[in-house]
DNA sequence: GTCTATAATTTGATAGAC
DNA sequence: GTCTATCAAATTATAGAC
């Protein structure tokens, strides 16, 4: 299953045929469907087990009820922690996105993507009554924006490179909290 | 071909078929040959007619030699300003971009994407040298950041939705010069 | 400039021998 | 658990009539 999730983040859920991921298995086609019954089913595991475990992580630094900054921080490190376990789920997740979803079987997709948006919003709307944000931007266009920088940043994150997803974090995290200016805007 | 770019941005350039152009356009699938050679010819098209017009845009703002900080803003300003009139092939960019960049015939994407970073990579390090922008902060790993944010927003992004690109560009701006901090870091 | 008809290939999936 | 053999369907693209 790791190695079709390769194939499907290299090349693309479609793109993939039965035929590669069992030559790459270094069996033939007919003998992969011992093994699975679809090609959907392949990638289903591949992303449902992506989603809980995002999922189960945000919602144990939530539960540990702190102040919405840190915990946002921690969110934060979360998800770029994910890049390197779930490069794979997160790469198909970006690229097949539009297709998987028009598919019933992954109605749970979308329904993942509301939870997490409403984890996220709700620790930003904690921060800004609390006075820990400025209460100036909109939370779920700032949730989106976080989003996408994290998740997007699959596309050119390798591991074993010059930057490692804790370096990534820090970065992200500093420019998001205290901006780009140096000084006084101009 | 504008109409063929919806069709591909909607469900994926390998999920479209010709069959389907053809039909959407009033016209049977081997009729559409008269119009275009290949499937490919199509995508081309749509995607080189967008980067030309970017390249073209970001060149201008910065052939203006503004200040660096203003100089970003404008560029932020551009990309969000192409979400509406480059929907679709912004769209097809981020969802197909890892299977069409392994056709020889798409190697100027890579090259495009290339000329574009450098771009913004300069003026953000411009900024940092003469004091606009902070100095302890990555300027490739910045504009990867930025560029991110900006064309992922196509998947969300509804025009005539509550958020218009200009207010998008707005926010994006904001947080990114100044932060989401409120007062002192916690 | 569109249609009909079809070629050539590829694909996901199955059946049964070993 | 893998292989051989193959099916049924779908796909891009072409040829020639109208």
């Amino acid at each position: 299953m790791k190695l079709a999730a390769e194939i499907f983040a290299r090349k693309g859920f479609q793109a993939t045929t039965v035929r590669e991921i069992a030559t790459e298995a270094g069996i033939l086609s007919g003998s992969l469907y011992h093994h699975f019954d679809s090609k959907e089913t392949i990638v289903d595991e591949v992303l449902s087990t992506f989603l809980d475990d995002l999922i189960s992580r945000y919602r144990a630094v939530i539960e540990k009820g702190g102040k919405p900054r840190p915990t946002l921080t921690e969110m934060v490190r979360i998800g770029f922690g994910s890049l390197e376990p779930h490069r794979a789920a997160i790469t198909v997740m970006q690229n097949d996105w539009s297709y998987l979803r028009q598919i019933e079987r992954f109605d749970y997709l979308v329904k993942a993507e509301h939870v997490v948006e409403r984890m996220w919003v709700d620790q930003i709307k904690r921060g800004q009554a609390e006075g820990q944000l400025r209460a100036d931007i909109d939370p779920k266009l700032t949730y989106r924006m976080i989003r996408d920088a994290i998740w997007v940043a699959v596309r050119w994150f390798r591991p074993g490179g010059r930057l490692g997803t804790a370096h990534l974090a820090d970065h992200y995290i500093s420019v998001l909290f205290d901006g780009l200016a140096a000084g006084e805007p101009v």
